[in-house]
Parts: structure tokens; sequence; C-alpha cells
DNA sequence: TTGTGTGCAAACGGTTTGCATCTCC
DNA sequence: GGAGATGCAAACCGTTTGCACACAA
């Protein structure tokens, strides 16, 4: 079990990040690799914006700017180590890419911001049918079910 | 066939939106009967962005401003009359709302912008299956696939 | 050594807001 | 008459960019 041992998993990441980078001529600095260490330390189901990466990073003590931060985000989103997803208005989250197969999706709590993911494979098939009957070539999909959850429909409403 | 009737199809729509916001005790202006009707003359499975309608109806040479249309948008959203949909990048788009049975989803392509609706009942019946499960109230959900249609993948790539 | 990456500060662009004025009911 | 709506201009805020400097390979 990796998950038992933290130290191996951030080397096996940035191996794989360095490997990834340097065939592109690109290089792995202190910055991309911490965080790259956020996301593996992220548990399951959450996600990152890029003020929660410049808020956790510099309540570390570590220095980063927003612009190293967009850009690496960009960079890795590019080379398919992460994705972005539409959780919220107005910002954009990440988190660390999976295989196609295991897709996922996302139930957003309107009022608190909670989400859950989850699996469906229905909505997988859905997508693939979908681009093949126009003819496109699937790239990503996002299914976001927005509703408000058992919490707020207490406080709420 | 109202279709075949546009001017009775305005009608309709004007009366709608005057009993709905008669009830809030808010008020049909101009400015909202155009915004409204920009809307209804729009083909299916086009949106349009704030941006849209600013050019279209000043294009017209109507007069409204932004935050008009920004404000007017918003309050049509909170009363069930639209729907806000992410297609693209760093801009929202809107389209007249259908029932929740009718409820449909966006493959967009990524290169062009080219946007096709389709229904999907799995995606639908999913949705519900989810909230339920987890004890949420369904709001909305957004199902959008990404891909490259078939003009761009020739062009591109 | 050199081209890539970083931080800073300023720019960007879609959206929102404060305020004076106007207008629908 | 009075609450609600509009237009203008400025503010907002997440994101991007130009540039001088720093650093990985």
């Amino acid at each position: 079990m990796e998950s038992n041992n933290p130290e191996a998993n951030f080397a096996d990441q940035h191996n794989i990040l360095r490997s990834r980078l340097n065939q592109k001529g690109l290089r792995l600095t202190d910055q991309r690799q911490k965080i790259l260490d956020l996301f593996v330390m992220t548990p399951d189901g959450e996600h990152l914006s890029a003020e929660d990466i410049y808020y956790q990073a510099t309540t570390k003590g570590e220095k980063i700017s927003y612009s190293t931060i967009y850009r690496a985000l960009h960079m890795m989103v590019n080379l398919g180590i992460m994705r972005e997803v539409e959780l919220a208005e107005g910002r954009k989250y990440y988190e660390l890419s999976t295989s196609p197969a295991k897709q996922h999706h996302h139930l957003v709590c309107v009022h608190c911001g909670e989400v859950h993911e989850f699996e469906d494979h229905r909505v997988t098939k859905a997508s693939q049918q979908e681009t093949l009957g126009h003819g496109f070539l699937l790239r990503d999909c996002q299914f976001t079910v927005y509703g408000i959850c058992q919490m707020c429909q207490l406080s709420v409403i």
C-alpha cells in the first residue's frame, strides 16, 4: 500500500512529472513539485483552486506567486496530468487526472459548496455515443449536478 | 403551429413574463421585452451571451446597457425563465429554460465553438439517482461534452 | 552558458455596483 | 407618488502578461 508511505508517493509523482517535463525540454522546479504535492495530499473528492494553492503554500511558509501557480496548472493540464473542472461560479478548480476509464462526475451543493464525486457508466457511455454520432473526437466531458445538500435544506429555504 | 406566427409567440412570452414579474412586484420594461424577444427568435441549439445580446440589440438601433442586460438575465434565471450554461471559457451563456423532463445537454467543439444539443434519459436518470442517493434536492445539472468536430479535425491537429 | 521559470506589478475582460435619473404601476 | 429600473462610470476579481532577474540542466 503506497498510500501508507506518502514519501514514496511524492517521489513517484515527481519522477513521473520530471520525465514528462524532460521530454518537452521543460524543468522540474521547487514550485512545480510543491504544487503537485498539494494535489497528492488532497483527499479524493476535494479540488483546489489557484487561491487554495496560494493559501496552502504560503501558510506553510513557502514562497510562490499566482503567476507561477497559473502557469504550472496550465502546463500540467496540457501534459494531461491535471484536469480543470467547473464546480462553482467564477473560479476554476483542478484535480489530478485519472484514466479515462475511471472518469468521474460531481454533485455540488449550490449553497455550501460541498462536493461529492461519483462514477456512472451510463454517463460515460452517453458521452462516447454522442461524440461518435456527430463525428466528434472526444476530449473531455463534465457532468455536474447542482442541488442543495441535506444540511442546507434545513438551514435555508 | 405557433412557430408560424412569431408575433403571437412574442405576445405569449410577454404575458408569461409580465404575470410572473407582477407576482413579485417587478415590472415588464422595454429592455426586458427586447431581451426575451432575442431569445425567442434564436434558433434551437444556439445560446446568447451578454455580449451577443448587447451586439444584436444595438445593431438594431435599440439602446441598452450591459448593466441592464446582466440584471435582466439574473432576474429571469431566478424566475426560472432562463438557464445559465457553461459552454466556453470565461463567459456565460443563456437559453430559455425548458421543462425539467426535457432537460438537454451540450456537445461542444473546443476549437470552433460549434454546439449541438442532445437529450439522454440515462443522464437525466443519473442526475436524479445521484441527488436522491445523497439526500440532495436537485436544482440543475449540466452535462457538457467537449470534443473536436469533423471540420476542425481536418484543419487542426 | 543559455534558455526556461519566477515574481512583481500592471493589464485584461467579463461581470457587478453605486448613484443620479427616469419610468412603469 | 413611490418603488422599481436604467445608464453611466468606476470598481471588482480571477486570470494573464511583459519584463527583469534567477536558476535548472
